[in-house]
DNA sequence: TCAATCCGTATC
DNA sequence: ATACGGATTGAC
């Protein structure tokens, strides 16, 4: 038939039909397609000119249901299952095997316990082919079998200086030593780490991190942000001697990002550091991964099937056998139960060294009624905290003030009916900016010259809140004539120097400074505590420890002041400095209620429609218990929780970005659902009209599901289940399914 | 009896 | 999305 006519451009190049492999000619693919009834293997057959190319690991493009889509060949076999008739795959992309299979494995059981695709997966574990990077990164030498040895001679982990233990101040943790020991003796050691106040973390990850090099094994470290991974790239620096080791980062461009991937992949190096998308590093013949503080939330990442970095470490730890470390100041509930449960050992100091490392804590209560007038109050300083800031100041050291908000004065108020202030174009919530004369919103950045309250019509305002730049102002009025620096939001200051300072900084944006703080100041702390969240109080131990460990020891005149109730538990684990305490107590509560981490928990939520009919189809695992639905209000219509300047998520494709201003209201919640760019709504400035009534759009619910930890695997099939039916029957509206989601309420 | 069309289902 | 198979319909 009219071939001529047919093509506008020339046939394939393979006109010459294609024929199967001769050895091995079935390929096992998986498909980019992230759909969950297709989440599983597919056959197809290799040509036989593609044959040399077409390894485990490599990037392919297949025809799948009548489009080229791309996907990864995990497997060669002789003959497939498969009953029907293969197609070919359409061309082996790169021949770079760009996926091990330890990776392979690791995407499909994080799918699996996510109840996700692995395709999700995928996606966050491999960055994006960057093809001329891949040229230029020399073509392989020699045939890829050849031992570890072979990496190039600058590349390889600095010659072990010492063949025993790298000297370092491990031995203050009783454990420490032996955990060490263990991992040049490539055992998998699991422990929780308790650092103590003033501990050079990043200098005792680097040593662990040399040790595994010691045992020529592979290392991984993961921190919450950039700024955090810098101090550890630094402290690796010193380690290991310079080359021995690398970073991966979101804000690494395409062509960086892939040429280290390739690195890694290629076991140049064998010692990687980095955020929360680093967890899938294919570092090779791992001996140890470990995890620094692993109660930030940015370690959540928030794109789907939305694990959690520690969580994926525990599996890589199980599955590889290697040794791991979840460090930090405090502890978090999960590393409670692993502890609990006997799967780690704790390496913490002994009461003494605590006691000799810790500043001075005292709580203040958190009223400022005395000398209402002084300029003190005013900076919402107690006297205590007055006190103890001008006495570390005399002594020419550095006073750090921890305040839960960026910005002025960030949250307002109806002065009659103290209603949340927002702002009658969108809706967001309205806030004096500093130096601004009327409000003006967060969200869309009108200024509203004329408040009037959406609920009742007065027509004044009052602060709710007050932000680290309105504290500077005051604090600069407390204490006059002394330097004021704010690091906060997109403003945040890594170190200062030694010296008579006052810095005023966010929770997660604290600078470190040579010598440690003569005092810190903790604002705010009945606000962290009030959060209707289940993690409210660990979160809020561990920001306050997380800025007192930043404090020189009580004997060096440091000191804590903390502006709380002293008899609330949290206070007095902080001023005892028990994080094992108040996660012991934590979980115990968590366990006593039914929460995480005790049992398995997921939720449902969605359209109404669509979650109703999600959860009717739901096989509610064994001993499992569902609850809900409920309705959903959502005040964050968008998940851009900050208009002016905010930091843009999703930017990066290797994840967390910076950003360590994260107070609670501002928290943008992850994206509201499953589909990657989601705004429901619309954008946030829509409906001009309507200053005061609630607006009901599409109701949303939500659902939990909850089992005991030992059905954690048939929760998850079934909620996997649940996603395969509707995307089967292509069923309208939005589900999202998120198994340990972050917020709970 | 056969083709055109509709609908449901699988996607190697 | 697209492709295929089986059922259904309508014209000879």
């Amino acid at each position: 038939m009219t071939v001529a006519a047919r093509h506008i451009r020339p046939p394939r190049a393979t006109v010459g039909a294609r024929v199967p492999a001769e050895v091995l000619p079935v390929a096992r693919v998986a498909v980019d397609v992230s759909l969950a009834h297709l989440d599983r293997l597919f056959d197809y057959l290799i040509d036989e000119r593609d044959t040399e190319a077409a390894q485990a690991g490599v990037r392919v493009r297949v025809r799948f249901a009548g489009r080229l889509v791309g996907g990864y060949l995990l497997e060669r076999l002789g003959a497939s299952e498969h009953e029907g008739k293969l197609g070919f795959v359409e061309r082996v992309v790169s021949p770079e095997p760009v996926l091990t299979a330890e990776i392979a494995d690791l995407a499909r059981a994080v799918a699996d316990r996510y109840a996700g695709t692995i395709a999700d997966v995928l996606r966050l574990a491999v960055p994006p082919r960057h093809a001329r990077t891949e040229a230029a990164e020399e073509p392989e030498p020699e045939p890829r079998a050849s031992a570890p040895a072979s990496a190039p001679a600058h590349l390889t982990s600095a010659a072990p200086t010492s063949p025993t233990a790298p000297p370092g101040a491990w031995e203050r943790y009783p454990a420490g030593p032996a955990f060490l020991a263990a991992i040049r003796d490539r055992r998998p050691a699991r422990a929780v780490w308790q650092a103590l106040p003033g501990e050079d973390w990043p200098a005792r990850l680097a040593e662990a991190a040399a040790a595994t090099a010691c045992a020529d094994r592979g290392a991984l470290i993961i921190v919450p942000d950039a700024r955090d991974l810098q101090r550890v790239d630094a402290a690796l620096g010193a380690a290991l001697g310079g080359t021995g080791h690398l970073t991966l980062a979101a804000d690494l461009g395409p062509a960086e990002r892939y040429r280290r991937f390739l690195a890694v992949r290629r076991g140049a190096v064998k010692v990687v550091a980095g955020t929360r998308a680093a967890v899938f590093a294919p570092v090779a013949d791992l001996g140890l991964v470990a995890i620094f503080d692993d109660g930030d939330d940015l370690l959540a990442e928030p794109r789907a099937p939305y694990p959690h970095a520690r969580e994926v470490l525990m599996m890589r730890s199980a599955t590889r056998s290697c040794a791991l470390l979840v460090g930090g100041y405090a502890r978090t509930a999960e590393a409670q139960l692993m502890l609990e449960t006997g799967w780690a050992h704790p390496i913490t100091a002994e009461r003494a060294q605590v006691r000799a490392s810790a500043p001075r804590i005292e709580a203040a209560g958190d009223d400022y009624a005395t000398g209402a007038d002084s300029a003190a109050a005013h900076a919402r300083l107690s006297p205590a905290a007055f006190a103890a800031g001008r006495a570390a100041l005399d002594a020419q050291a550095p006073v750090l003030v921890q305040v839960l908000r960026r910005g002025y004065l960030p949250s307002l108020a109806c002065a009659r009916c103290r209603r949340q202030a927002l702002c009658r174009r969108c809706r967001g919530p309205l806030a004096f900016a500093a130096g601004g004369g009327s409000p003006n919103c967060r969200w869309c950045g009108v200024v509203d010259a004329h408040f009037q309250c959406g609920a009742c019509g007065f027509g004044s305002l009052r602060a709710v809140s007050v932000g680290s730049a309105r504290t500077a102002e005051e604090i600069g009025r407390a204490f006059p004539g002394v330097t004021v620096i704010t690091s906060a939001g997109n403003r945040v200051a890594g170190a200062i120097p030694n010296g008579p300072a006052v810095v005023v900084a966010t929770p997660g944006a604290e600078p470190v400074v040579a010598g440690g703080y003569g005092a810190a100041l903790l604002l705010d702390g009945s606000a962290m505590l009030a959060r209707p969240d289940l993690r409210a109080a660990e979160e809020t131990l561990r920001r306050w420890m997380a800025a007192a460990a930043l404090v020189r020891p009580a004997a060096d005149g440091g000191r804590v002041i903390v502006g709380a109730d002293g008899s609330l538990p949290t206070v007095q684990s902080l001023v005892r400095w028990d994080p094992g305490g108040h996660a012991s107590r934590e979980l115990a509560a968590r366990r006593e209620l039914g929460f995480p981490p005790t049992v398995a928990m997921a939720s449902i939520e969605g359209d109404a429609p669509a979650v109703l009919a999600a959860l009717d189809a739901l096989a509610v695992p064994p001993d499992g218990e569902l609850l809900g639905p409920v309705e959903l209000e959502d005040p964050w219509p968008g998940d851009i929780a900050e208009a002016p300047g905010g930091a843009k998520p999703g930017s990066g494709l290797t994840g967390s970005s910076a950003g360590p201003d994260r107070a609670p209201g501002e928290a943008p919640h992850g994206a509201p659902h499953g589909a990657p760019n989601g705004a429901p709504g619309g954008s946030p400035n829509r409906v001009p009209g309507g200053a005061g009534v609630d607006d009901e759009q599409a109701p949303r619910l939500r659902a939990l599901l909850r089992a005991p930890l030992a059905n954690r695997k048939a929760m998850g099939a079934a909620l996997h289940a649940v996603a395969a039916a509707r995307s089967a029957r292509k069923e309208p509206g939005t589900v999202r399914i998120r198994v340990d989601p972050s917020d709970l309420f």
